[in-house]
RNA sequence: GUGGGCGUAGCUCAAUCGGUUAGAGCGUCUGGUUGUGGCCCAGAAGGCUGGGGGUUCAAGUCCCCUCGCUCACCCCA
C-alpha cells in the first residue's frame, strides 16, 4: 500500500483540540499587539533560502527539498519562515505601511532530515517577524510575544536564553579571534568542527561534543567584540525584558544555524534539554533585505514548532478542551423517514443547534446506540408512525421521558429540551 | 549521512524447541421476538505475520537483503 512520506504526519481528530488551542492563543496574542497574519507561497525561488540562509549551514547544504519545475526554475519547499516574509515585505512595499509592520503566521516547513523524536521533514511553526523598525523595544516586544504565548498555555519551564552576534563591522574580527583561538587546539576538535574553522567558525561553539564544549569554555565571546551601538542595543534588551519581568540567562554559546542573525539572537529551551530540543527561537536580521537584492529593511522576528510546543504543553499538563459534541441525534426508522430527518437537521443547525443524523433507516435499538456514543443529549425519533401522524418523537438520553411533538414545533420544543425548560 | 532497537488484526499484545487451520482483549459491525440507548450476552468482519530471497520435510519463529517505524548522533523548530 502507498504509505505517507518519510518524516511526515497524518494530523487525526484525536489531536485537533491541542492543535487549535495553540494555534488561537498564539493568534489571540499576536492580535493583542497588532500583529497581522500572512501567508506566503509553500514554494519559492531557491535561491531566496540560499543566499539568506548562509551556504555553509545545514540547511542550505543538505536539508532543502528543491526541484526543477517544467520551466526550468529552482523552486524550493518553503524550509525556513522568515526569508519568505521579508520577501513578501519587500515585494509588495509594505514599507509605505507605518513602521515597524508586524506579521505573524502559522505555516508548514520542509526540511530533508532524518526524522526522530520531535523532528519531522514536514513541521509546523507559529512564526512572527517586525519589520521596519531597529529598537531594542522591538525586539523585547517579540520576545514577549512569544514568551506570552507559552505562558498562555501554561507553559512555564522553558528557559529563555539570549546573546548578541554583533553586527557585520565587527564579525569578522570576532571570527578572526576564535579562528585565532581554536586553530591551536585544532587536533582536539572533531571532525566537523575542524571543517568549520574555514567554513564558519562560529558553529563551533554550538558543538555538542563534550570535548569541544570544554574548549569553548575559554573561547573568545561575542559580547566582548560588539560595537558600541550593539553594545547598547543589547543592553536596552536586557533592561526591557527585566522590567518586563522575563527571565533570561545569556549563553555565549548560542549562535543559531542561520546566518542572516546580527545583534539579537534568543532560544526557548525546556528543561529535560535534549539534543535537539529547541522549541522556539529567533533574533534579529538587518542585513538580511539586502541579501535578497532590497533595500535596507531592519527586522527581528522567531520561529516556535508547534509540534514540539505540544510537546511542552503535554509536560507541563496543559489539556485542551473537548471538541463540541453533538446535542442532538436525528435517527429515521424507515426509508421514507430519511429525507424528512435530514430536513430537521438542517432546520436545527440553522437555528445553532450540533447535529448528527443516522443516514440510514434501520432500528432503533441501532440508533439509539449510536446517539449514546455520540454525547447526543438528545434523540430525536422519525418512523413511519410518527410521519403518518405528523409528529417526531423526542427521546432525552437521560433517562427522561420521551415525548410527541408536532413536526411544526418541533424544533422550538427541541431547543426549550436541550436549553433545560421542559 | 552514521549507529542502536523494533516490525503479528484498526489499537495493545499472545503464539512452547522451528511443528497442524496464527489467537486474545479493546475497538468496529450485526443480532439478543412487536419500534427504544448505555451494562450484559451472542455472532461476524478484519492478517500475504512489512516486502523479497535463502536454510529446512516444515518458518511468525533461523539467516541475508530491503522497506518502514523508533531512539540517538549530526542539525534544527
Amino acid at each position: 500500500m502507498i504509505q505517507r512520506p518519510r518524516g511526515t504526519a497524518d494530523r487525526l481528530p484525536d489531536v485537533a483540540p491541542a492543535w487549535r488551542l495553540v494555534s488561537e492563543t498564539f493568534q489571540r496574542q499576536c492580535e493583542l499587539r497588532g500583529f497581522a497574519p500572512i501567508s506566503t507561497p509553500t514554494i519559492e525561488r531557491t535561491e531566496l533560502f540560499t543566499r539568506t540562509t548562509g551556504d555553509a549551514t545545514d540547511l542550505a547544504q543538505k536539508e532543502m527539498y528543491s526541484f526543477q519545475d517544467r520551466g526550468g526554475d529552482s523552486l524550493t519547499l518553503r524550509s525556513e519562515g522568515t526569508a519568505p516574509v521579508v520577501r513578501a515585505y519587500v515585494q509588495n512595499g509594505l514599507h509605505n505601511l507605518p513602521q515597524p509592520v508586524k506579521l505573524y503566521y502559522l505555516t508548514s516547513i520542509f526540511r530533508y532530515d532524518r526524522p526522530q523524536a520531535g523532528r519531522y521533514r514536514e513541521h509546523h511553526q507559529i512564526g512572527a517577524e517586525a519589520l521596519g523598525d531597529p529598537s531594542p523595544a522591538v525586539d523585547a516586544e517579540v520576545i514577549d510575544l512569544l514568551w506570552s504565548t507559552y505562558r498562555a498555555l501554561g507553559i512555564d519551564d522553558l528557559r529563555l536564553e539570549l546573546n548578541s552576534l554583533g553586527d557585520p563591522d565587527t564579525r569578522p574580527a570576532y571570527r578572526q579571534a576564535l579562528v585565532d583561538y581554536f586553530t591551536p587546539l585544532a587536533d582536539r576538535l572533531d571532525s566537523e568542527s575542524r571543517e568549520r574553522l574555514t567554513s564558519n567558525p562560529l558553529r563551533i561553539l554550538d558543538s555538542k561534543s563534550p570535548a569541544v564544549a570544554d574548549l569553548c569554555e575559554g573561547a573568545p565571546r561575542s559580547l566582548d567584540f560588539l560595537g558600541e551601538p550593539a553594545r547598547t542595543h543589547f543592553d536596552a534588551l536586557q533592561g526591557l525584558l527585566q522590567s518586563l519581568e522575563i527571565p533570561f540567562a545569556v549563553n555565549h554559546r548560542l549562535v543559531r544555524g542561520l546566518d542572516y542573525y546580527n545583534r539579537t539572537v534568543f532560544e526557548f529551551v525546556p528543561p529535560d534539554a535534549g539534543s535537539q530540543s529547541t522549541v522556539g527561537g529567533g533574533g534579529r536580521y538587518d542585513y538580511l533585505a539586502e541579501l535578497i537584492g532590497a533595500n535596507h529593511v531592519p527586522g527581528v522576528g522567531f520561529g516556535s514548532g508547534i509540534e514540539r510546543v505540544l510537546l511542552s504543553l503535554e509536560r507541563c499538563g496543559t489539556t485542551a478542551r473537548a471538541p463540541r459534541a453533538p446535542e442532538a441525534y436525528v435517527a429515521p426508522l424507515a426509508d421514507a423517514a430519511v429525507a424528512d430527518a435530514m430536513r430537521l437537521a438542517r432546520q436545527l443547525r440553522q437555528a445553532g443547534v450540533a447535529v448528527e443524523c443516522g443516514f440510514r433507516a434501520t432500528s432503533p435499538r441501532s440508533h439509539l446506540r449510536r446517539a449514546s456514543r455520540s454525547q447526543a443529549r438528545l434523540a430525536i425519533l422519525i418512523g413511519a408512525r410518527e410521519l403518518e401522524r405528523g409528529v417526531v418523537a423526542l427521546k432525552p438520553l437521560n433517562g427522561a421521558a420521551q415525548v410527541e411533538v408536532r413536526h411544526c414545533d418541533a424544533v422550538r420544543r427541541i431547543q426549550d429540551i436541550l436549553a433545560g425548560d421542559p
